[in-house]
DNA sequence: CAGTGGTCTAGACCACATG
DNA sequence: ATGTGGTCTAGACCACTGA
């Protein structure tokens, strides 16, 4: 039973959140059940429904709840977990799971580009970069949109674009039929929101917080491969990594 | 110069965010700048407060902006970057860098503890806990909110409440005046919104998103050493990380 | 004190989904 | 047509800050 205290200096919003957490916890909520809708809370606790909707949103953003507009708000799955410091790319981080994994290529195109990326990869400004911009599924449901920027293998970008990387996993490529050998990756992860544009590929609302990624590749030899930008929901995606010590205790 | 439009299908706080975040970026903004009052802003555009605030939320949210009661709103210093994935610590990390570094202790207790966290360390649940909890500062700043719990080593808890880790780093003592040499670490991050408490020590609203991280550590026999949930301000923090590719192409 | 941001309301209208 | 969540308003009151 949902008690909110008026005169608390905690926010009603932020009770209401809270105790809503619990119930769904404490009842074992199936991902999939509904809530009573916004109305309902309304006029169940005598709250305005600017202040409910507070609420809601931040169990949104906790990855709890999923709203759907004409529809209703329903108990989400779990978070997905994503092994982020492998360098297997989405495909291998997600797949031979019980998840099925896919991608729609929304840009596919070698050219000149932003001379911030060119000079980001080591390039000169004229040097052509593949650009490859995906969505990435996951059981068909949107999880991640992602840019990257290539610098095309040995000179002959036209090779890449005679695959579809709707289905092929661009790392495989890379080092089945190109021999690029990746050595290591630098990766910054920041939270933001997301654009309308993000926002509308992700089928989220606008002010779902996202992870922000950015991840600079190089082969064995030092070379930037690739720069890539992604957006992931971060209410449906946990990261997580496994730490290796350095052998030595040099540093420190 | 900001002009909404009251037609588009795109939410006015939406783009009321785009806007002043553009112009704040246009006009390099310094750090500090104070930005016109939400009342300013409401009756300059003909917006109504709570939609204004909407669009601020945003921009605290992506640390452009800070927001203070009474005060008014100013323009952020850029986001800290940590290099979350080598295991160094907090200590480790952010030291010897423009940044001064410090502590506050909270709790510093030792005794048996919840359940789930002594089985996660896979101890049997009599065993006592050594739990340090600290508020992590940079520049004077709460950035961090801390929980550790430390197996205690070689079976003497009593030896680790002598130091004061409100200035010692926790790694450095484990490992020098106790010969425990980390191997490896497990980790996940995820955004989280912080409860009354964490936004309270952290110093920022209730409904500020953060990276929710945990992380569980091994010596090199492979016994948990620690659990280790953190709470980091996502408006103040980049996370950075360098990944190293397996040496030889076995998986996958 | 006047000005700031934070919360909350009651009600309006919208776009959307379903029966 | 009804019910859903999403947006927006105009105004109220609060707690806080600084002069």
């Amino acid at each position: 039973m949902i008690q909110i205290n008026f005169e608390s200096d905690i926010p009603v919003y932020s009770q209401l959140a809270d105790q809503i957490r619990k119930e769904i916890q404490a009842n074992h909520m199936e991902p999939g059940t509904m809530l009573p809708s916004d109305r309902e809370y309304c006029s169940m606790l005598n709250i305005s429904h600017m202040t409910l909707k507070k609420a809601m949103e931040i169990l949104v953003s906790d990855g709890l709840i999923t709203r759907k507009k004409g529809v209703g708000t329903f108990v989400s799955p779990p978070k997905i977990k994503q092994e982020l410091f492998s360098l297997s790319g989405f495909t291998g981080d997600n797949s031979g799971e019980e998840h099925s994994v896919s991608s729609k290529v929304l840009e596919f195109t070698i050219g000149p580009c932003d001379p911030e990326i060119v000079s980001r990869l080591g390039l000169t400004p004229e040097t052509p970069v593949v650009v490859l911009e995906r969505v990435r599924m996951i059981n068909d449901e949107p999880v991640a949109l992602e840019k990257a920027y290539l610098h095309c293998p040995d000179g002959q970008p036209e090779k890449l674009t005679a695959y579809d990387f709707g289905r092929e996993s661009l790392y495989r490529v890379l080092r089945k039929d190109f021999g690029i050998q990746l050595g290591y990756a630098q990766e910054t992860i920041e939270i933001a929101y997301g654009s309308r544009r993000e926002s509308q590929y992700l089928s989220c609302s606008i002010d779902t917080p996202m992870f922000k990624l950015e991840r600079t590749s190089y082969d064995t030899q030092g070379r930037a491969v690739e720069l890539v930008q992604s957006f992931y929901r971060a209410d449906k995606y946990i990261f997580s990594a496994t730490l290796i010590a350095p052998q030595s205790g040099s540093k420190q």
